[in-house]
DNA sequence: CGCGTTTTATACTGTACGGTACAGATATGC
DNA sequence: GCATATCTGTACCGTACAGTATAAAACGCG
């Protein structure tokens, strides 16, 4: 039960041969291609270049090493989002966040879609906090989007009949479903076309006068 | 190598003491909930009230059960997808699909979401039938809603500016997003408003002039 | 230089898995 | 009633797995 993630002092003893970060980004692709359940210790460390022990003493186990993952994924996969929401107009910050969202799905050399969405987890009692990290780091783009369009309603950039919620929820259904379709094989022109379209229409929706 | 579908004659010897389609309805939760391989033959099994050897004798392995199981929740599970498909103008066929799609993930007493969109396939050579049949379920409701639309479009109920696939697209993108929100949790309301919501903006942008 | 500490590398244990062989059970046809 | 063909149940085999014990190697410090 060592501190694993404690830099405060430098011990002495045996330094550690690889970069915690390094490995954890070839163990990446590893849980995107395969899955959770189906990856295995051996997979793991074979992607990794570290042994077994070596795993353990890191992360504890393959809960900690998917946590792990989970979290640099969510902090590199999704930073178009901060771009998104950056924009001046919620026409503008949706059409930004579905082209984004088409593009971060089809990028070359990655894995076509989203590994939080790809991602299935046991419903074993173990795994909960897993689960419950997941459905956290699902939500983030979300919540944020949310948060961003009552600030456009309550700047009278909405029109009144728009419910926040309801909007940011068609517009994050929009992205998960692309990132399915791009998990799927769909290429990254069809995923454009279906992104310019939604927005467009949401953007007629916004500018009209309720009917 | 028994023919394992040959109902054509009634062949002397014991006769099986359970019935297949009754035991693949078992089996379709284990598989929803547990995912393809989280789920051993044991659980399997267990569900379906049958032994191993008779699993084996009637679907081959696990692969051949989920094929069954695919085939059967595809027939079942989405059968809104016919009385969608049959409303006379394409904003109403929209509506339906959206609407019909967010009350059947959110179904009481069924797992929520969807079984096809869940499934997260290994990426084994042998497995590869298995990730084409999946595939072809998961685009039957995309490629009856295109079919559907290009009739529309030759019948003068979409502008001329919309192309059919990136409509199909659009709604089949939102189907899914939806389905991967249910998965996660949302509740049947939630749903239903983001269909409503979308339905609408889109049934705007089928009743105004290109701009 | 040598001691303590930490990381490596290999080997091991118990468990669960997929798939199958074998024997007992149950029906039909003569 | 008897032979035959099929299904059922149990037991088994080889393999792969998660996790760990144990020993060797590499470093800092005195």
């Amino acid at each position: 039960m060592t501190n694993l993630n404690s830099p405060k002092s430098c011990s002495p003893g045996r330094p550690r041969g690889f970069d915690p970060d390094h490995v954890l980004d070839a163990a990446l692709p590893v849980f995107w291609e395969k899955g959770y359940e189906a990856t295995s210790l051996t997979d793991l460390t074979d992607a990794m270049g570290i042994n077994r022990p070596s795993l353990y003493a890191a992360f504890g186990n393959k809960e900690g090493v998917f946590l792990r993952v989970m979290e640099r994924y969510g902090a590199r996969y999704l930073d178009f989002l901060e771009g998104a929401l950056a924009q001046k107009t919620a026409a503008e910050v949706i059409r930004a966040m579905l082209h984004g969202s088409a593009e971060a799905q089809t990028e070359p050399g990655r894995p076509p879609g989203c590994l939080l969405l790809s991602t299935h987890l046991p419903d074993d009692e173990t795994a909960q906090s897993l689960r419950d990290a997941l459905m956290e780091q699902r939500n983030v783009a979300g919540t944020a989007l949310t948060a961003r369009l009552k600030r456009a309603a309550a700047e009278g950039d909405l029109p009144a009949d728009v419910v926040p919620e309801t909007l940011a929820g068609t517009v994050t259904a929009l992205c998960r479903g692309m990132a399915i379709d791009a998990a799927s094989g769909a290429t990254r022109a069809q995923l454009l076309e279906v992104a310019e379209f939604a927005a467009n229409a949401l953007a007629r929706r916004l500018t009209q006068p309720p009917g």
